[in-house]
DNA sequence: AAAGGTAAGTCAAAGAAAGTCAAAATAACA
DNA sequence: TGTTATTTTGACTTTCTTTGACTTACCTTT
């Protein structure tokens, strides 16, 4: 069995056991599951992205760790739905449209707003044009997945 | 947990209790939490300034102290303060300090954590490097401005 | 005023932990 | 079988924290 899975299962079993939310040490998983910390980045990246519901959080150095949330099932028919028709770029007008359709249902209309702020033309104004929507449609799944 | 929290967290129960005026001894303190003298500073530095709402004052020699207070205004006021300390760029240790120290205070735990996803390196991995700073900072005073 | 003691400040080196990237190895597939 | 996609690895980088040696300031006593 191939490694890279059997650090994608720990992870998931550990999501599973704390509702969906789990902090890992990087280092030490890999000791613990014998491969290189390197390969832990490798699973994350590969597996636990936004499309399948997973929002990734870390900090470095002295008390480091990664952090993975599920989205959780009550959200994740609708939710995941948007964030997989998004891709890796995304305009305004459709961002505002599938906000609009969001707010009240998955997420709160305070969070709508939020995001909606985040990732306006304002917001965005200092990124180069040609990033722009791949930056928007980056923050725009990120933000969608983080629970309010 | 990190010696550096375990500061942090005893220095902002010092400010509960009181009403928002500590003042430490920094070699007893750092005796009686069991890290080096200058451990305190470190702290102080990066997580007491005077952007993130805080006075700090102290005296050296015998009957020496560090006295840190908090400054307590409206939540507008340190909302627009900490805008208007945040220039045309932001670092990522930068904002976290100021969220940590938002949260509760002027923004909803919830929102400071939407905040904290919106700038961090994963949303803001598309945009060149020597760009993200900037991003980070239109995104992050917009957002607050929000909460006002 | 000088000296001695007491406390805080500074700074850079060492340590801890995660991130990046690209080469090498393997697997999947046409 | 040859080609492409995925995985594995490890060297190097970046970020954050801890530590300690040394410095500076203030107070007290002579």
């Amino acid at each position: 069995m191939k490694i890279s899975d059997v650090v994608a299962n720990y992870i998931l079993e550990m999501l599973e056991e704390s509702g969906g939310r789990a902090e890992i040490q990087r280092n030490e998983l890999a000791q613990h599951l014998g491969c290189v910390p390197s390969q832990i980045n490798y699973v994350i990246t590969s597996r636990f992205t936004p499309e399948q519901g997973f929002l990734v959080e870390s900090r470095r150095g002295g008390g480091g760790y990664i952090r993975i949330t599920q989205v959780s099932v009550s959200r994740s028919s609708i939710l995941m739905h948007v964030v997989n028709s998004v891709g890796d770029s995304l305009d305004p007008a459709t961002a505002r449209a599938m906000l609009s359709n969001l707010s009240g249902r998955a997420v709160s209309p305070a969070a709508a707003h939020l995001i909606a702020v985040a990732i306006n033309d304002r917001s965005l104004g200092a990124a180069p044009a040609g990033m722009r929507e791949r930056i928007r449609a980056a923050i725009f799944k990120n933000m969608l997945l983080t629970q309010i």
